[in-house]
DNA sequence: CTAAAAAGATGAAATATTCCACCCTTTTGT
DNA sequence: ACAAAAGGGTGGAATATTTCATCTTTTTAG
């Protein structure tokens, strides 16, 4: 594990979404208990921000940057719940209850993460009603994208799952039609419940159908209408 | 749709999961606020509790009985997000803010169902942080559920997965290892992600291999050893 | 009660998917 | 700089899974 770099300053927090979403909620005092038990860290690709199977005692804000959250079966079989990018609060399910990680959640591109002690933000939630409230909201919004995958790997063909996974990329992570993907092909296909081969398999067939241009890790997606066929009937 | 039994008595709510846990946070007033907007509905198997689609106004506790998430893609594809057996919350994901239900909810068994108004529930949540957490808790144990049926679905065979969802309904469902099931063939199928004649297949060959006794509804795990084993390598 | 529909069951052909063997290129550690 | 490891890429054999055709039994609706 690399070096974590730890910031001194609170330049970024003051600009976190995190805290200017609590600066609504929250009185003055509260706001600077906040700020004083807030922790700064940067994540290299690679790194792991959460460990399965440990016990956390921190809620992370990923205020830049890309994160994966994968299980490990414990025996050679990986795979890839969710991958999405900031501003998003991790460990949304840790947020009350202290209990076991059921999956790691590592860095994919370079994150910028603010770290708050468990027990200090559940004090301010026993305070505050409505800010509890708009917490769960965050953390709900979460669970929406997860049944949409789970529907998604669940009754479609491994082509329709892929497409899926550009239109996801596409969509919510990189947000354009032209992106250089984090994810390597072994990951890809374990985002998508497949064989790495047949990932290949089927981007290369896309490619010779034009439908996307991939090159390594840059990636096009030329035709979306086609795509969006291919996740519909997958 | 057969028609609701509409009970005009609270006897079921005195005696309701959901009050006894609240009376534990809430005052006398509050109580009895809960208690005056708390309709009680009976549903046979079949029925639709909560419809996909649809904005529901209620929180719905399930006291008595069996219940069905699916969701159905709208083209012939249906699918079984999960089945759990009373007492639950059901319509967790709804309980804070309103939106339209991302799947349905059916009765699979004859069900004993109390109905809440959001609005009544949110405003007494509103004046209550430990309750508001006691209930965050109570909606997040779902979560883990879903995602351990999610890596199922995900890294293992149907025959893997067939096993998983036996033992799911013999530990958390029927919690005996003798039960009639309340699913259809088509139904597994639809909670395995994979084809009917593929469940039929399995049940059958593992039938042959005395690992089940499968007899129409009727179902025995006569050798879970085996079938945790099928569960691990598949 | 009876016909129709749905569910249970099975085998074989068609298709989808993985596994394996191989090669080349890029990244990593020393 | 160099060797080793990891990643990208491809084709074919082996395996898993679905689709289809067919039949019997059970449930449902009139």
């Amino acid at each position: 594990m690399k070096e974590r770099v730890i910031q001194k300053d609170l330049t970024w927090c003051q600009q976190c979404l995190f805290i200017k979403q609590s600066a609504l909620f929250l009185n003055e005092k509260q706001i600077s208990t906040l700020e004083k038990n807030i922790y700064q860290l940067q994540f290299r690709p690679g790194e792991t921000i959460f460990k399965q199977g440990d016990t956390t005692t921190h809620i992370a804000l990923l205020n830049k940057g890309i994160v994966k959250f994968n299980f490990d079966d414990g025996h050679n079989r990986n795979l890839i719940l969710s991958i999405v990018s900031a501003p998003k609060i991790l460990g949304g399910a840790n947020m009350f209850y202290r209990k076991r990680n059921l999956f790691s959640i590592s860095a994919i591109d370079y994150c910028d993460i603010c770290l708050i002690d468990q027990a200090i933000l559940r004090d301010l939630l026993l305070e505050n009603a409505k800010y509890t409230l708009m917490l769960f909201e965050k953390a709900m919004e979460m669970f929406d994208t997860a049944i949409l995958n789970y529907i998604s790997l669940a009754n479609k063909n491994v082509k329709g799952r892929v497409a899926d996974i550009l239109i996801y990329l596409s969509d919510n992570v990189y947000k354009s039609q032209s992106f250089r993907v984090h994810l390597t092909r072994k990951e890809i296909a374990e985002f998508a419940g497949c064989s790495k081969e047949n990932v290949m398999h089927t981007l290369a067939q896309w490619t010779r159908e034009n439908i996307i241009h991939c090159e390594g890790k840059r990636l096009e997606i030329l035709d979306m209408e086609r795509l969006l066929k291919i996740s519909r009937i997958g």
